[in-house]
DNA sequence: ACAAATCGTTGGTCCCACCAACAAGTGCTA
DNA sequence: TAGCACTTGTTGGTGGGACCAACGATTTGT
């Protein structure tokens, strides 16, 4: 299963950008591959989630909470609404707004995938030690703030 | 300067690979504006960087060396020349090789985008004593090892 | 009543990372 | 030595993630 190579010159060996952006392939790579396993890509997992968790909402404040620009969840929302997973409605009073909302079925395929993530999550950090797990989030999040 | 929401569902954003890829796009936002600004991407430094390196080399083995499929070798070498960064001249024996090698300007160009980048890994860490930097990228190359 | 803002949609762009196919050239071997 | 297999560079394509611009329809503010 040999993939890139990750060669790289010293120059960028070195740098943190490089190493985050190996840990970030490799991270990506174990996560895409089992939600492509299950039919899904990232930007999908990201809106049943939304949805999930704040309710229903019109595709402009789904994106604002699921991190995506209108455009992308406009797209999201199409193949997830062919699969059955989301449903389109119109808002009652705002013409303009269609309202998205988690299917049963969709609800049921989120809890799933959540379980697959999860997986990857221990996959990945599974080379730490507990502490070290939680050392590392805590440097990634104070180098974010 | 606000950029991207980076906002998330909790489901999302509590997962270490989604913390680790807003770090990428931060940290690559943060290398990819200045190495644009100077009007190159990432894969021209990564070459310029093998080649300065490594010395003259075929394409193939460039590729190896900078962690670039020959194909996007090929693009990029096609870039770097143009502007007269790099020359490729025919293998002497082997007709099937292009020799790249490093031009004076592009030896010049390459230590200036190193201090840009240097610059860039400066600001990236910033947020972090440097103990904790240390302590960061051992923990990154723990998980990729 | 009209201008301004908002919403969803379509159709682009960009970068990074890949893959497939092909012509030209080389090397092996039968 | 004739042929086949392989390598090299090139072209052209795919795909995901993240964007942006413009448009029609609709709503809101004045």
């Amino acid at each position: 299963m040999e993939r890139t190579d990750d060669s790289a010159p010293v120059r960028v060996a070195e740098l943190a950008t490089w190493q985050i952006s190996r840990l970030h392939r490799h991270a990506h790579q174990l996560l895409a591959d089992r939600l492509a396993a299950a039919g899904f890509r990232g930007y999908d997992y990201r809106l049943l989630a939304a949805l999930e968790e704040d309710g229903p909402a019109s595709q402009v404040a789904l994106g604002q909470r699921a991190g995506l620009d209108r455009s992308d969840v406009a797209t999201t929302v199409d193949r997830l609404a062919a699969r059955g997973l989301v449903r389109r409605s119109p808002h009652p009073t705002d013409g303009r707004q269609k309202i998205v909302e988690l299917t049963p079925d969709g609800a049921t395929e989120l809890e799933s995938l959540t379980v697959v993530v999860r997986e990857v999550q221990d996959e990945l950090l599974a080379p730490l030690a507990p502490s070290d797990r939680a050392e590392f989030l805590r440097l990634v999040a104070a180098l974010l703030a």
